[in-house]
DNA sequence: AAATGACCAATTTAGTATTTTAGTCAGTCG
DNA sequence: CGACTGACTAAAATACTAAATTGGTCATTT
């Protein structure tokens, strides 16, 4: 199309700056500068610079889901896929510009906002992975559950294993948190 | 004896003030005027107000551990020593003065000397179920497995559900947290 | 020798001036 | 006419500074 499409400027702008500084250290001037755009335009897109925050994480929330979708296999079992999207969720977290600057920003800074964005990111995971499981339990591989308590723990565990211990320990690899994921949630510890 | 303890007025001062107000806002002038004490008497005993500080949290450390061990049962099930000490530990943390003044600073205001307390806390906690894990993996009531990855893990994920679940989801009840402990962590999902 | 509190340097807080920013709207331009 | 703009404003954040507070010391007292 001849014109230009405006809304897809400044959703651009927005998500780069957003990338760069943060929620808070962005401002819709930056954005207008950046999309080219007068700042009213950016008004009769999107209400408030948290709506225009709301839309970016939604874009996000899409990208990690096509991510996610790319490494499920419909024909593996529970544990290989649980460990494939986790893994690949991770991954993700740790590459992509926006979601390392957003942990940042919630870390040091505590922005509310952010807090907030991050907590639907987390939940719309869970949701997904609630999916996952609740299939594998039509198809009998694992017992019945709650999926989405189920979904919670796993999600839950793995960031505690990739975050926190490595606080105080060295990091685990990759196949130790597999492992530890087949022996705590799968197999059990019972005898 | 006739002389009285000052380093423990000072103790009993100091454990009150930070549990009244905080780390942040508890001076060393209001703990040498609870004690009845000069202040130089204080830094006779203690090189800093940090220093102060950590023993008290070694007295909440040991006094945890107390309470802990009087809900211990030595002919009792890992399981139901597990859900007892976290259960108790948890009741703890939210019938206490100090934990929860602390909890609410590291929240609220991340005081990093408090933080570096809490996890202390938390460390002592792991190590101490260490131990329980590895009496039931010697006794071969469990299977071989990494006693002090294992206490992480099960003290973060009884963490995960009785606080982090309880933002989203009416909260568990304990014997439905002890239900699930049962199910992810000892029986183990697979059918 | 043990205990104290006036004292000090350094940090924190409170008060205020200045700047920045989200959001508006009268006016421009195609 | 209507999509678009950017100067404008009230409110919020920031920078600045003076005043107060605080952790820690040490000469003096008990």
């Amino acid at each position: 199309m001849a014109v230009i499409d405006r809304k897809k400027l400044i959703l651009e702008a927005a998500a780069k700056s957003f990338s760069l500084y943060g929620y808070k250290a962005t401002t819709m001037d930056q954005v207008a500068k950046l999309a080219n755009v007068g700042k009213g335009t950016i008004y009769t897109f999107f209400k408030t610079k948290e709506e225009l925050f709301e839309e970016i994480i939604n874009s996000l929330i899409a990208e990690i889901r096509y991510e996610v979708e790319s490494v499920m296999n419909e024909s593996a079992s529970v544990l290989e896929n649980v460990n494939r999207v986790l893994s690949r969720v991770h991954v993700f977290r740790e590459s992509h510009q926006l979601t390392i600057k957003l942990i940042q920003e919630e870390r040091d800074m505590g922005t509310q906002t952010v807090i907030e964005a991050m907590q639907r990111v987390e939940q719309s995971i869970i949701q997904y992975m609630k999916g996952i499981i609740q299939k594998a339990i039509d198809k009998g591989e694992i017992k019945t559950c709650n999926p989405e308590v189920t979904a919670f723990v796993m999600l839950k565990m793995y960031f505690s294993l990739v975050n926190d211990w490595q606080r105080n320990h060295p990091p685990l690899k990759k196949e130790e948190i597999a492992k530890l994921f087949e022996l705590y949630l799968l197999k059990g510890l019972l005898t």
